[in-house]
DNA sequence: CAGCCGTCTTGACGGTTGTCCAAATTATTG
DNA sequence: CAATAATTTGGACAACCGTCAAGACGGCTG
């Protein structure tokens, strides 16, 4: 095993053995993206080591080498998607100077994101539903959900502050909202309804001044 | 097989026919019923056939005998989980005489929910994110997800109703509400999290009067 | 009672799974 | 340049999967 102890025989200096853990760090991370293609594709349930490694340029030996195991890979997956995944809305939510530019960007951003990465998003709530069987995803999936409660509440309290107001409800119960409405968009988009992307949108538009 | 081909060779009456329908459907039932012990403790990724019969009074040649498939397993579980959960609140709806009383028979009913029947919640989610990756679970799973919005709505009318007022957001958006932080808070309290079920109740406590 | 039919059991099948490992290859060090 | 370590390969393994089929069981009908 290459990463396991650093016990008390290191001879390599302190700024060496860290070059390698980043180095090893940023293997893993390339191994997870190519994971997520297939995850992404199959969903978890369906997913197993080789089909990914088929699916990409390395053996199935690689991720046994990098990952401990399955679980490992997975969760080293769902972390690196959090990191893509949190600051989409932040460029619309710093740049917007009205509450319609808000809007408007928020939307368009919405829009995209429902059609362009509906594969990873429903990986997302397989993965969510995935961490109330399985406890070893639950610290990182609870993270990643407080990330998105926090990242609809800037959206909020900037829309707000645009007009001079606050947000009428918790970061809780928007957070639930949005996600709610943008997971039933999601099966919908993905089962071929047309109206689903501009449902949502509508949804949104009209529930945006009510709340703030 | 015995429930396939019903051709022109039929010497039985329409009667005795449907008698054995039934009585083929009801065993359906029955064990679509034990698979959802499993399921709702494995979660779909992890349940296979030979579990599901392991864990039952059941040999795993009968699921197959009444099942062309683990696929029409699971649909026909799905749709048994649905008769028993869109009626849960519809006796508080109908007896509760005033605003109060129908706020405290839901939550009684929402808390007692979250904790008894944990585990068959968990297996809803699950496989509503399965039917974003299985084109064979849609059609029941956006049925469900309907019926359910139905019943969040029948709620909200209800409670307008008692206050002499109209429901303030669409059915969608209300159910997306409800929806997600049941969600939210189903992981939480799956995580242990003691807190789970009294926030979702204040939220939940907070937010009735706002909406309607 | 004999024969049939619906029901159920049991074991087997090919394929896939996660895991592990020994050897080959590449990089890094002395 | 040797030698040591890190990385990668690809095959082997047992366990498990969904599916199937041959046959046993038991009740009903003729």
């Amino acid at each position: 095993m290459a990463r396991q102890a650093t016990g008390a025989a290191q001879r390599v200096t302190v700024a060496a053995e860290t070059l390698r853990d980043e180095k090893f760090n940023a293997r893993r991370i390339e191994l997870a993206e190519a994971a997520l293609e297939t995850l992404g594709e199959l969903g978890f349930a369906r997913t197993s080591l080789r089909e990914i490694a088929q699916n990409s340029a390395f053996t199935h030996g690689v991720f046994h080498y990098y990952f401990s195991d399955k679980l490992d890979l997975i969760c080293c997956c769902v972390r690196h998607y959090k990191a893509k995944c949190v600051t989409r809305y932040d460029e619309v939510v710093t740049t917007a100077r009205s509450r319609d530019e808000l809007t408007e960007g928020f939307l368009a951003k919405l829009a995209a994101t429902l059609q362009d990465e509906a594969r990873m998003h429903r990986l997302w709530y397989d993965l969510r539903s995935q961490a109330m069987f399985e406890p070893a995803f639950r610290k990182d999936v609870l993270e990643i959900d407080k990330s998105l409660e926090a990242m609809i509440w800037r959206i909020a309290t900037r829309y707000a502050e645009l007009g001079n107001r606050k947000p009428a409800s918790s970061p809780a119960a928007l957070y639930a909202l949005f996600d709610g409405l943008f997971q039933s968009a999601l099966l919908r988009h993905l089962a071929s309804d047309e109206k689903a992307v501009p449902d949502l949108l509508d949804e949104v538009r009209r529930l945006l001044p009510t709340i703030c």
